[in-house]
DNA sequence: GGTATTCATCGAATTTTTCGATGGCAGGTA
DNA sequence: TACCTGCCATCGAAAAATTCGATGAATACC
């Protein structure tokens, strides 16, 4: 049977607890009994707090167990613990009627057109007391997330190493914009006439190429632009009443296309527009919400 | 190999230090080597701890076990709780010099006259912070220290009851108080002579018998007072310059022995006079020092 | 004085934890 | 690409800790 562990790091919550219920019941037995324990247990357990504290902690006082000033302090840390214990043991609960939280969505211009506020008015519907901020995503998405700068990660992003999850949110492609009273408006665009329009290029920098690019210059061709620009903003000002065309995302054409026709892209450069997250924040309340929210704002 | 125990209360302190090593590491192999342990421990405490609070803790993100936010909440009050452990296995110590606590002395009139002001003036001297409170032992002086009333018991009450530790502090007797021109005063006291007394007799009351008292009625002999007194307060004022004679502790009588003669007495009553504690103050710091400073002062 | 409780202790049985070895997975390197 | 290498999960066996039921000693209660 050997003698009990006089390590302290070796006593347990269930050591503590029992501590309390015997000092509740002034008695060994009656405390394994409450315990659904044998009472040897329970001397087992206090013996071992007993060489863990070097203090008797209970001693016989005409019939009853009494607990030595020692034992009281001792207890009323346990009693701290214990509660500490349940507190910790909470399910990581998220209330997004009473939250407070900060989120922060990366991403880039597309999702921030045609996400992002349908995003925040669920968010403020939702769960009026969070803020959301947005931050650029570039081309580095994956390290804000993983230097817990962003919550989430919304884009053309292949989920790649590991430490992230992702989910698909929908497939997307690249499509023309032009005048409506462009000549090739209303024809089908084949290769050669898709590479020899007047073209917008919209080069966000940072090293990053449009899958139609990729596609394109797979396929041997090449474009030559006539107007280079950072970001889609403002290009439908640009194109309106011009023989420019450009090639964008075909969900951002829609959106553009008052006075603007879109026309199938020869090289559609399809892809994937994904949610991403770290992995550690996989498992939490407020997360997984989140990340719900985005896949519901997203369904077409 | 089975499946650890996921009861949160089967948690100990080394599985709280083992998270917050891991943590701090950021790996289960470099935390296996700093606890001396193997890996494989390391992974079944992990294990335990994901299983007790449904969380994954910590996931791997580029080669680094990263935690997630709700390991930081738990480890935070693990961090908490182990400091809390340290606090509680603190050795029960007692600093006289700094100690503001009262003590509670119960004891009777001979040792509130014979043993009191030296012991207060040694409490004073080695620990000037704290208060001294002396209450009336009575027959009950047990029951004070079982209500946690007294800290101390000090008199003629041999050690009865389990629950309670004892120590002899010297051996007392009764002897004769009387004035030095009493006629008595100088020869030897035999049987008859000390019955034909005029005697003083000390009648503390609640049942209490003198020792010299039960011995001589042990005998078959009765004393007939001439004077009742409830205590032996202001006893040499009343003796003095009579033909009374009190039968007392013999130090109570050099006490007093200014203008009165001590006579051996024929019944002298052996006792024991003790120091006496419960047993829940037999481990605490400040009760040991205490009982050796009253150890000291009752030396001869 | 006898009887019933209560806690400590014993040996055996059971459960939990640790160990050493192995396998899968991901990262870094040739 | 393909191979190492390091890291964690898992396995079976071994060790350690805990629990059990029984018994003994001390004490409370008749």
């Amino acid at each position: 049977m050997a003698q009990p562990n006089a390590d302290p790091s070796s006593i347990d919550f269930a050591a503590l607890n029992l501590l309390r219920v015997v000092h509740e019941l002034g008695s060994f037995t009656a405390a394994a009994e409450k315990l659904n324990i044998n009472q040897s247990a329970v001397s087992y357990t206090i013996a071992k707090l007993r060489a863990c504290f070097h203090d008797p902690l209970f001693v016989r006082e005409g019939g009853r167990q009494v607990s030595t000033d020692r034992c009281e302090e001792i207890l009323a840390r346990s009693l701290q613990m214990l509660g500490m214990l349940d507190e910790m043991l909470q399910p990581d609960a998220f209330d997004p009627g009473s939250a407070t939280q900060n989120v922060t969505i990366a991403c880039n211009y597309y999702e921030r057109v045609l996400l992002i506020p349908a995003l925040v008015s669920a968010i403020r519907r939702e769960a009026p007391g969070m803020t959301v901020k947005v931050i650029n995503a570039l081309g580095d998405g994956h390290l804000r997330l993983l230097n817990r700068e962003a919550d989430v990660l919304v884009g053309p992003f292949a989920r790649s190493e590991s430490g992230f999850h992702s989910r698909r949110l929908y497939a997307e492609e690249y499509a023309c914009l032009m005048d409506a009273a462009h000549p090739l408006a209303d024809t089908a665009l084949d290769i050669d006439s898709y590479l020899g329009l007047n073209h917008v290029l919209i080069d966000y920098g940072g090293g990053w190429q449009s899958a139609y690019l990729r596609e394109l210059e797979a396929a041997g061709h090449r474009i030559a632009p006539v107007v280079i620009a950072p970001s889609p903003a403002g290009l439908a000002t640009l194109i309106v009443e011009s023989d420019l065309v450009a090639t964008v995302p075909r969900r951002l054409g829609e959106w553009n296309s008052d006075r603007l026709k879109i026309a199938d892209c020869p090289f559609p450069g399809r892809f994937d527009v994904s949610l991403v997250w770290a992995a550690h924040t996989n498992a939490s309340a407020m997360h997984r919400w989140l990340r719900e929210l985005i896949w519901r704002i997203s369904r077409p």
